[in-house]
RNA sequence: GGGCGCUUAGCUCAGCUGGUUAGAGCGACUCGUUUACACCGAGUAGGCCGGGGGUUCGAAUCCCUCAGCGCCCACCA
C-alpha cells in the first residue's frame, strides 16, 4: 500500500470496486462457496420509476445492505433482491405532466402510443435507479432484477387475477367508489389522503327538518333521510314516506324554484345523534357511507356527478357544472327560496388523490373488488401468531386496526398504464342496464375471467372477444412482489425471504398485502421479519419530497464524500425515530473511513512484507490485552446489534472501538512496542489481526473502503474480496 | 374522535428493564507540526435532561398531569 497519500478518496475506487464485486458473481447467491442450509433473502422495497431515488430509498437500502452483507460474510446464502414497480396511477401521472409541457394530450396519442411514451419514461428513470443503487454500492443480485411489468411477472399478475375470481373472492360490482376526477379512474381507501380544508356547514330545511350538510351540491342524489335508531327525536318519522319542498332542478338558472319530493326516512346506526341535527340526507351515488346505509335499506342509486366531476343530467338546469360552482350556485338559491336556515364556519378533512391532490368524488361505477375478509384475517393471523414479527411491536397496531375494519379492495382502475385485467367482454352482448346499486350482477354482461383471450366467445359464438380496457392497481402486483416472476428453482430456494426493511407509510399499502398474497398462493408467509424504519425529514422537520422541492438525491453526497460517507451519514442518524436531516454526519463519516484508510496505511506499512497468521494472537502486553479484549467485546456486540437491527448503535460502537481504543490508543502504544524487540512481532501481528478483523466489522456499514484496504492486504489464506470473507 | 411518537449541550441525536462526576457527532475555545492521519492529537467550555406533582434510599430513566411539536387511523354528513 503507498504511503504515499494522506488522504482518501473515493473517486478512485468506489466505482472501480463496485465494477468488480459485480463482475465477481458472489451478489448472485448461486455463486457463493457456502452452505446451502442457511438463507438470507432480503426482497428490495421495490422504488417506483416515477422519478429518482432521494434519501429515504438510500437509507431503506442501506440497512438492507448492512443485513445482507453482514450474513453473507457470516455464511449465509444471501439474496437481495431488486427491482422497480410500475406504479400505475403515479407514473402516469408524471409522465402526463410531461407531456403536458410538451403540448401532447394522452388522448390526442392514443393508449397505445402514450403506453410507449410511458415505457421510454421507465426506461430512463429505471436505469437512473440502478445506477445510483450502484453508486451506494447496495450487494444485490442484478441478474435477478424483476419489473413489475417483466412478462412473467405480468403472468403471475394474472393468474392471481384468475385464482382469486375461481375462488370467488374477486367480484365485479356497481358501486358508489372513491373516483380522481383528475386521473378518470377509481381509487382504494388507502390511495387517499387527507387535507383540512376550511368550509361551511349548511343548514337546510327538509320538509319537517333541518338537516346539516357540507355538499348541498348532491341534494339531487338525496333518496332517503336517515336518523340513529335510537333517536327520539325521529322515531315516528322512520318508515315513513314524506313529501317535502325542496330546490327544483326546473326552470331557468335565473330563476330559484321550489318543488315538491317524497322521500323516505330510514333508522341506521351510522348516523351521529350528537352531530348537526341528528338528521342526515343520504345520497348513495356520491358518499361512500351512505351508500351503505342505502344498500342497508335498498335506497336507489341516483348519480348527479359525473367522472369529470360535473353535474350529471339528473342535476337539471345545474348539469355540467363543476361541483365547487354548482355548490355555489345552489346556496344562493336555497337562500333566495328560503329553504337554507344558517350557514357555519366549518373544518374538515377533504379527501384528494394521493398522486395529484385532486379532491376525490365518491361515484357510482362498475368496479372489481376483491373480497377481504379471509385474507386479512389470514394476514393478522400471520403476525399474531409470530410467524412475522413487526419491528418495533408497536406497528403493529395500525396493521392489525386496518385489518379488523377492512372493507372490500377496489382492484380496477381506469387508467392506461398498468395490469389490464383479464377480463374479455363479448361484442354483441348488450351492456347489461344497471337499474339500482345492488352488486350481484352475475354474468349478463357477458364476459370471460381467463387468462388467455376465449378462442370462441360463449355467448355469441362469433364475435372476437374484447379485453376490458381496466388495469389493476398498482398495489395488486407489487402484492406479490416476494414471488411473482420468479423461476420454479428461485421460488424453492429463495420463498420464503428472511426480512423486510421498509417505511411505516406502506405497513397496510404492502406489507399486509404481501403477507395475505404470500401465504394465499405460496402456502407461507413472504418473510419472519419486518423492520419498520425511520422517515428522514429535512433540518426543520418537513417531510422529504420531490413535489416540496425538499428531497435530495443521495448522488449529491456520494460524489462529494463517497458512497462510504453517505452510509455512514445516514445509518449514525438512523437510530429508529423520524431523522431531521444533518449533513455534517455525512462530514462524520468522511473523516472516518479516511481514519480507516491512515490506520491501515500505518500499519500496512509496518508489517511491510511479513506474514502473519490469521489466528488469534497471544497478547503479550497489558496494552494488547485490553486492545483484544475491547476487540471481542465489540465484535460480539456488533453483531447482536445488526440482528436486533440497531444498526446506528452497532455503528457507534465501532466507530468508538476503531478510532479511540484501536488509533488513538494501540496504535500509539504499538509505536512503541514495535520498537522493542521483545514485543515487535507479537505487536506486528496484533496490529494485522485487528485491522483486518476491523475491516470485516465495518465492511457491511462502510464496504468501499474497507475492500479497498484488504485488496491491499498480504495475509494468508486472503479470500478474493472481502466481501465474502468470513466474519467469525 | 382514536392510536403512536417526540421535547436531553449552540445544532442533530444517543442514553430511558431506575444507581457512581448525563454521552456522541458537528460546531466553539486552548495547546500541540514526536516519522498513519490537520479529514489529526491532548484538553476546555457548554445541559436545574419541556413545566408541575408523585413513587423510591435514589429518576433524564417508572406513574400522574399540564404545555408544545410531529405522524397515522376514523363513516360526525
Amino acid at each position: 500500500m503507498e504511503p504515499i497519500s494522506g488522504a482518501y478518496d473515493p473517486k478512485t475506487t468506489e466505482a472501480e470496486l463496485y465494477k468488480k464485486w459485480e463482475a465477481s458473481g458472489y451478489f448472485n447467491p448461486d455463486n457463493l462457496p457456502v452452505s446451502q442450509t442457511k438463507n438470507y433473502v432480503v426482497y428490495m422495497p421495490l422504488p417506483n420509476v416515477t422519478g429518482t431515488l432521494h434519501m429515504g430509498h438510500a437509507l431503506n437500502n442501506s440497512f438492507q445492505d448492512i443485513v445482507i452483507r453482514s450474513h453473507r460474510m457470516r455464511g449465509y446464502r444471501t439474496l437481495y433482491l431488486p427491482g422497480t414497480d410500475h406504479a400505475g396511477i403515479a407514473t402516469q401521472f408524471v409522465v402526463e405532466k410531461k407531456l403536458k409541457k410538451e403540448g401532447i394530450n394522452k388522448f390526442d396519442l392514443g393508449r397505445e402510443k402514450f403506453i410507449g411514451k410511458i415505457w421510454e419514461w421507465k426506461n430512463e428513470y429505471g436505469n437512473i435507479i440502478y445506477d445510483q443503487l450502484r453508486k451506494l454500492g447496495v450487494s444485490c443480485d442484478w441478474s435477478r432484477v424483476r419489473f413489475t411489468m417483466d412478462e412473467n411477472y405480468a403472468k403471475d399478475v394474472k393468474k392471481a387475477f384468475v385464482h382469486y375470481h375461481d375462488k370467488g373472492l374477486l367480484y365485479r360490482g356497481y358501486r358508489t367508489v372513491n373516483w380522481c376526477p383528475r386521473c378518470g379512474t377509481s381509487l382504494s381507501d388507502l390511495e387517499l389522503e387527507y387535507k383540512e380544508e376550511q368550509s361551511k356547514l349548511y343548514y337546510i330545511h327538509y320538509g319537517p327538518f333541518t338537516l346539516a350538510t357540507t355538499r348541498p351540491e348532491t341534494k339531487f342524489g338525496d333518496t332517503g333521510l336517515a336518523v340513529n335508531p335510537k333517536d327520539g327525536r325521529y322515531k315516528d318519522y322512520v318508515g315513513k314516506e314524506l313529501e317535502i319542498e325542496s330546490l327544483s332542478t326546473e326552470g331557468s338558472l335565473d330563476v330559484p324554484a321550489k318543488k315538491k319530493n317524497k322521500i323516505i326516512v330510514v333508522a341506521d346506526d351510522a348516523v351521529d345523534m350528537e352531530f348537526g341535527t341528528g338528521i342526515v340526507k343520504v345520497t348513495p351515488a356520491h358518499d361512500l357511507v351512505d351508500f351503505e346505509i342505502g344498500t342497508r335499506h335498498n335506497l336507489p342509486l341516483v348519480q348527479v356527478i359525473d367522472e369529470t366531476g360535473r353535474m350529471t343530467e339528473r342535476a337539471g338546469k345545474y348539469a355540467g357544472m363543476k361541483t365547487a360552482e354548482a355548490r355555489e350556485k345552489i346556496v344562493e338559491d336555497l337562500k333566495a327560496t328560503g329553504l337554507l336556515e344558517k350557514e357555519e364556519e366549518y373544518a374538515h378533512n377533504l379527501a384528494v388523490c394521493y398522486r395529484c391532490g385532486h379532491a376525490i368524488e365518491p361515484i357510482p361505477s362498475k368496479q372489481w373488488f376483491l373480497k377481504m375478509d379471509s385474507l386479512a384475517k389470514t394476514a393478522l393471523e400471520s403476525v399474531k401468531s409470530g410467524r412475522v414479527k413487526i419491528n418495533p411491536e408497536n406497528f403493529e397496531k395500525p396493521y392489525t386496526a386496518w385489518l379488523e375494519n377492512i372493507k372490500d379492495w377496489t382492484v380496477s382502475r381506469q387508467i392506461w398504464w398498468g395490469h389490464q385485467i383479464p377480463v374479455w367482454f363479448c361484442k354483441n352482448q348488450k351492456e347489461f342496464e344497471i337499474k339500482n346499486q345492488k352488486s350481484n350482477l352475475k354474468n349478463e354482461e357477458g364476459y370471460v375471467v381467463s387468462m388467455e383471450k376465449p378462442e370462441k366467445c360463449p355467448f355469441c359464438k362469433t364475435c372476437e372477444m374484447e379485453q376490458s380496457p381496466d388495469v389493476l392497481d398498482t398495489w395488486f402486483s407489487s402484492a406479490l412482489w416476494p414471488f411473482a416472476g420468479l423461476s420454479e428453482s428461485d421460488l424453492k430456494k429463495y420463498y420464503p425471504g428472511t426480512t423486510l426493511i421498509t417505511a411505516r407509510d406502506i405497513i397496510n399499502l404492502w406489507v399486509a398485502r404481501m403477507i395475505y398474497s404470500g401465504t394465499e398462493f405460496m402456502g407461507q408467509e413472504p418473510f419472519r421479519n419486518v423492520l419498520i424504519h425511520g422517515t428522514i425529514l429535512t433540518k426543520d422537520g418537513k417531510r422529504m419530497s420531490k413535489s416540496l422541492g425538499t428531497g435530495i438525491d443521495p448522488l449529491k453526497y456520494i460524489e462529494q464524500f463517497g458512497a462510504d460517507a453517505t452510509r455512514f451519514g445516514i445509518v449514525w442518524q438512523a437510530t429508529g425515530q423520524d431523522i431531521r436531516w444533518d449533513e455534517t454526519a455525512i462530514t462524520a463519516g468522511k473523516k472516518f473511513a479516511n481514519k480507516i484508510w491512515n490506520a491501515s496505511r500505518f500499519v500496512l506499512t509496518q508489517i511491510g512484507d511479513e506474514l502473519f497468521p490469521t489466528n488469534i494472537p497471544e497478547p503479550k502486553t497489558e496494552a494488547d490485552k485490553i486492545i483484544l479484549e475491547a476487540f471481542t467485546k465489540v465484535k460480539e456486540s456488533s453483531v447482536r446489534d445488526i440482528d436486533a437491527f440497531e444498526f446506528s448503535k452497532a455503528l457507534h460502537d465501532l466507530y468508538d472501538f476503531f478510532w479511540h481504543d484501536f488509533c488513538d490508543v494501540y496504535l500509539e502504544t504499538a509505536k512503541l512496542q514495535a520498537a522493542d524487540d521483545a514485543t515487535k512481532t507479537s505487536t506486528k501481528h496484533m496490529l494485522v489481526f485487528i485491522l483486518r478483523e476491523s475491516l470485516k466489522l465495518l465492511h457491511p456499514f462502510v464496504p468501499f473502503v474497507t475492500e479497498e484496504i484488504y485488496q491491499r492486504f498480504p495475509f494468508p489464506e486472503k479470500k478474493v474480496f472481502l466481501m465474502v470473507e468470513t466474519l467469525v
